[in-house]
DNA sequence: GGCAATGTCTACCAATTGGTAGAGAAATTT
DNA sequence: AAATTTCTCTACCAATTGGTAGACATTGCC
């Protein structure tokens, strides 16, 4: 066939380019293969996007699209303390599990090399901010441990967004996760991070006369 | 000079071809740029490692030998429960401070489709075991919070993991982090994991208004 | 001084890379 | 039906890739 579906093929192109640059990294993935993959020649890819890298960039924003989808819609129950951070983590989670490939292209696009470091800088940078107000509003309310906001920011990111590859890893050795899996997992991860959460148990001690 | 230096070279080719390795990845490290950051030709690099892949393998071998120093440095104290998390997170922050390359690589080599995934996998395999079973032995000592030792070490890995490469991150981008700034990470870092890895606070106080 | 081992180089090479030019089929517009 | 637009293709191309072959310089040993 010549000439025909159009429009598909641009949205075929975005999907496994995503996979590809996620699991193999910019410099690894390559047009021809990507082209192999979907059936095609590589020229027509380069018909849709005028350059490797304007590819790259195209799905990078595509996929920040789905990250901010999944933030607003777990800020959406209008939820505070831990029970928004649980909410968050779940929704993400759940990204994980139906388009993982998102969160690969993450891992990728944080490397400080990334071809596109500062772009997903821009792109990522007000589910940052929006991450640190809540977190700074939070503590300030006395529903989260205080401590610094941005490090603890990071360290949040950190625990979900390894967790959340570990399952792909598992993926790829070839031990599909199971759904019980990876609820185990969202579960153990989610006492890992009300247990370090939680504000300061005690007061501190009265003092004596 | 030819026919000069000798071993000296294979050490400064490991070394650059780690800093390589880890920054750009596999795929985006080229034999001929790392010859040129080093002044030789890249036959000189294919004199002392038969492959590219050779190469990758030597240097990833080399970095884990720094890593298991780390820990086995850090084991060294004998200590227990929190304070044993302690000197290790120590050590492997002081790792990051003075050859922060090493968790440059070991970023690029844990991707699933890394080159030598099951390789680092067989490296870091003991690693991994003294670590679990220590978690474990301290959770049935009562000297840190019960849960799943496997989903808790990964936890803690990303959280180290993910707190380092943010430093290199802001070496990147220009801000090189000062010695103060990187305490400040570590101590925050380790407020996080402390707070996470206590045994069973007491209840937590009433919520805020 | 001769000579083998060692180490670095120049000269190539086939394969792959991202990208250009333009032919030609199908769908749409006129 | 003709013309035009849209889409995918074949045919190339220059640059770069990892790697081979072998010349040539230096060193240490006899």
């Amino acid at each position: 066939m010549r000439g025909v579906a159009g429009s598909d093929t641009r949205r075929r192109i975005l999907d496994t380019a995503l996979t590809a640059f996620g699991r193999d990294g910019y410099a690894g993935t390559s047009l021809d293969g990507l082209a192999a993959e979907l059936g095609i020649r590589k020229q027509t890819i380069l018909y849709w996007f005028p350059s490797k890298l304007d590819l790259f960039e195209a799905v990078v924003d595509d996929a920040a699209v789905d990250l901010a989808d999944a933030f607003d819609e777990a800020a959406a129950g209008g939820l505070a303390g831990l029970d928004q951070v649980q909410a968050i983590v779940d929704r993400v989670f759940r990204l994980a599990v139906h388009r993982p490939q998102v969160l690969g292209l993450v891992r990728e696009v944080t490397r400080p090399e990334s071809p596109t470091a500062s772009r997903l800088g821009a792109r990522i940078r007000p589910l940052y901010d929006r991450a640190r107000d809540f977190l700074t509003r939070e503590m300030e309310a006395g529903r989260i441990r205080r401590s610094d906001p941005a490090m603890l920011l990071l360290s949040l990111y950190s625990a979900v967004v390894g967790m959340v590859t570990e399952l792909e890893v598992q993926r790829t050795v070839g031990f599909e996760p199971t759904l019980r899996s990876t609820v185990l997992r969202r579960r153990e991860l989610m006492r890992f991070l009300r247990a370090a959460l939680t504000p300061e148990p005690p007061p501190p001690p009265p003092p004596g006369p």
